[in-house]
DNA sequence: TATAATTGTGAAAAAGTTATGAAAACTTAA
DNA sequence: TTAAGTTTTCATAACTTTTTCACAATTATA
């Protein structure tokens, strides 16, 4: 769990940071919005603890730029009153406010809430084209077509996604995959290849064999 | 959603009122805190709002005395700054305060926060197409139909749709559900998706197998 | 171009995994 | 304690995957 703290004060930074550690989460402070700004958009938080007043940039404009980019929950501390109506009206879409002069625990529990609240799907999906692996569910599809790989195949076909772009010896497949008490002919390989890549279809291309050395998964992001 | 607002300035209540009802919440009022401890032990509220300073019963002695009997969450209204050391003094357990003079925009905000919050773990009823569980009767139906299942196909098959759509191997279905301390045969989980199969009926390729691997929930929401 | 080396491929054999039924072991309530 | 129900173990059948292997196709080299 890691949360950005953003105030101008140090001591209000240092009170937050010390409860938060000793709830076991990473701190990362910044003193203004320009500066969370700049580490919001570098580094992935679960939560954004904002002050409002702050120099150079206030915590309106920095969460409203910050939103734009990433997802990511937002717990605003304010001065009193009125503020929250500003707030509201900057349609910000902030989790939660509090007011200073606050209660260190008040503000954990509410993190705690949240970032609870938040953790559950968990999905690990990789993409490469129209290639798609959800590795959590073990499903390959191409082009949204479900396609079914023996355990061996969806196995080195991970293996190379996760080697992309590197040539991959027979031997280091065999030993990463079968593990080093494998005995048997290398070229098992080409025959899982074989089918793998009759699997993958018109993706099949993806693995490229390297002549006199082994295999190749090659992708080349278009960002 | 039934709110209880205790003040007994008739403005505040009304104020309270009027943004609640935007919200679709049912209000009922109380202007002191006997008058809330005699309705809020007659009437089950999901939350009850109320001010600490009011004739004939104080909000801390009427909180006290429902939180004797009934389980509700609370919102404080308090005056201003040292009152909330004493209210966390009390030890009542409150969920939140606000300090007044206050916007009822916030105070919507926080009255959501909390009565989602704790309505999320009451959500006992889970639907896949045709196959119903609720979790807080243990009890199972498919179209309808109520099914019987034991105790362990039950905590199996609430597994599955806890992680619906994840593969999951024997070792850790195993490690949840028997501990870390079974040293048993794996294939007592085959034995146990075999029955809950067959008493899923038409439902049973809900689970399918993962071969080399396991055994996994699938169910594509439709929205 | 001929030759050697390497990879692709189809098919069969071997090995491995899961489904299933039945029995044993265990629990629980009457 | 019995009896009924549940859970676990286990052997075997049914099925799928993995491996081997011979030969075809391709590529590199002399």
């Amino acid at each position: 769990m890691k949360v950005l703290v953003v105030d101008d004060e140090v001591l209000i930074r240092d009170v937050i940071k010390e409860y938060l550690y000793l709830e076991n989460y990473e701190v990362k402070e910044a003193s203004n919005g320009l500066e969370a700004l700049d580490k919001a958009l570098n580094e992935d938080f679960d939560i954004i603890i904002m002050d409002i007043m702050m120099p150079k940039m206030d915590g309106y404009l920095a969460c409203q730029k910050i939103k734009e980019h990433k997802d990511v929950p937002f717990i605003f501390l304010s001065a009193r009153g009125e503020e929250y109506d500003k707030l509201i009206g900057f349609n910000l879409g902030i989790d939660d406010y509090v007011t200073k002069p606050f209660s260190p625990k008040e503000l954990v529990a509410r993190i705690k809430a949240i970032t609870k609240r938040k953790n559950e799907p968990t999905k690990s999906i990789y993409t490469f084209g129209g290639l798609k692996i959800d590795d959590v569910a073990h499903d390959v599809y191409i082009d949204g077509q479900k396609i079914y790989l023996t355990f061996k195949e969806y196995e080195l076909l991970k293996y190379f996604v996760d080697n992309k772009n590197v040539a991959l010896s027979r031997e280091k497949l065999l030993n990463n995959l079968w593990g080093y008490d494998f005995y048997g002919d290398e070229r098992t390989i080409d025959t899982h290849v074989k089918t793998l890549r009759k699997h993958l279809g018109k993706y099949k291309d993806l693995i490229v064999t390297v002549r006199g050395m082994g295999y190749k998964f090659i992708y080349e992001e278009d960002n």
